[in-house]
DNA sequence: ACCTGAACACCGTTCAAGT
DNA sequence: ACCTGAACACCGTTCAAGT
């Protein structure tokens, strides 16, 4: 999927500049950056933007690519090192800390945890986020310290709330940590 | 603040033709809902519109402060009738169907609920919904039920977050309790 | 005092023409 | 095969003219 025929030198040349400009787009405006203000500092037509990144979605995705899978490895760093209920809960708080700092990341995240009959788990961003936490679900609850009536995706979801929740109080790092812990306990099992 | 000298029966007139096409606006396309298309329905010019509804937000707080105020009576009936851990829990769920059931609510309590330095609390819907959980949250907290190093607002925030994630979870009302069952262990003390 | 609606600035998307 | 950029449809907001 990710092969295919190299493309031709300019075509790489301008998804490369689109995607390092989009990157910067979105940290300052957010989500909502605007695509034609993209496509212009990329010194590109629009209509190239939209050969490239059919949809905003596939853009946010592309120019996310790289933190997301950061993150995805960070999963297994902190299995290695902590026990199973620890690893999750410091997983998840990262995954907040994010959501709160990168701008852009939370309309990536929403999109990555929607239910919408397995179309997001079939993105890069769904397959990994996913990928991490139902490894670290599986391993807490094995391990005794995680209830068992939870899917993996109904842990991120409500992790995900919650750090939306932290936004709207303007929340710092401390106090997102103070929020998921109080989450943590209802989903401690016994 | 709501009086002040009676408007000009034209005023008036328009005033509740903008609020009624409004509500059915918001009802049907969500907080996004045109404000052109909005003043078009109502038969009005779009400068009217923005003559009384300077805003989207006080736009879509007026077409729903019948909800909201509904909202914040619920909250002594709960009170009334309920042990107090009860009522709270049983009013945050209240809470969380309308935010997934009522579009554009979520819009109206995420802004209600903002920590952007009391302006929120100063809305109508800020007042009533900050309110009413203020009330609940101090009786259980004096009951021995809620966890005493919570603010109101925080309870508010989190419950919010939790609807917002089982709206990604297209959650019915059955599973939103069950989400909201998870928050409200991890807020119990002892 | 209030309303109207044209005008403005902006945005996302498409597509005919060009290389 | 890919790019360009004008054209289109849409939106929120303002404001001069009208009553």
């Amino acid at each position: 999927m990710t092969q295919g025929r190299p493309m031709r030198a300019d075509a790489r040349r301008n998804y490369e500049r689109l995607l390092k400009v989009a990157a910067e787009a979105f940290a300052e405006h957010g989500e909502n950056a605007s695509l034609d203000d993209i496509a212009k500092r990329a010194g590109v037509g629009s209509g190239t933007l939209y050969r490239h990144f059919p949809t905003r979605r596939a853009l946010l995705e592309a120019a996310y690519v790289d933190r997301v899978e950061a993150l995805g490895a960070r999963a297994d760093e902190l299995a290695a090192r902590l026990p199973p209920g620890e690893a999750l809960m410091e997983w998840l708080y990262e995954l907040a800390v994010r959501t709160l700092q990168v701008r852009g990341m939370k309309a990536l995240l929403s999109s990555a945890v929607t239910d919408d009959g397995g179309a997001a788990a079939l993105t890069v961003c769904g397959t990994v986020v996913q990928g991490a936490v139902h490894r670290l679900v599986v391993a807490a609850q094995a391990e005794g310290t995680l209830r068992r009536d939870l899917e993996p995706v109904e842990v991120l979801r409500l992790a995900h709330g919650v750090a939306m929740a932290a936004e709207l109080a303007g929340a710092g790092e401390r106090e997102t940590r103070r929020y998921l812990g109080l989450l943590a306990d209802g989903l401690r099992s016994g």
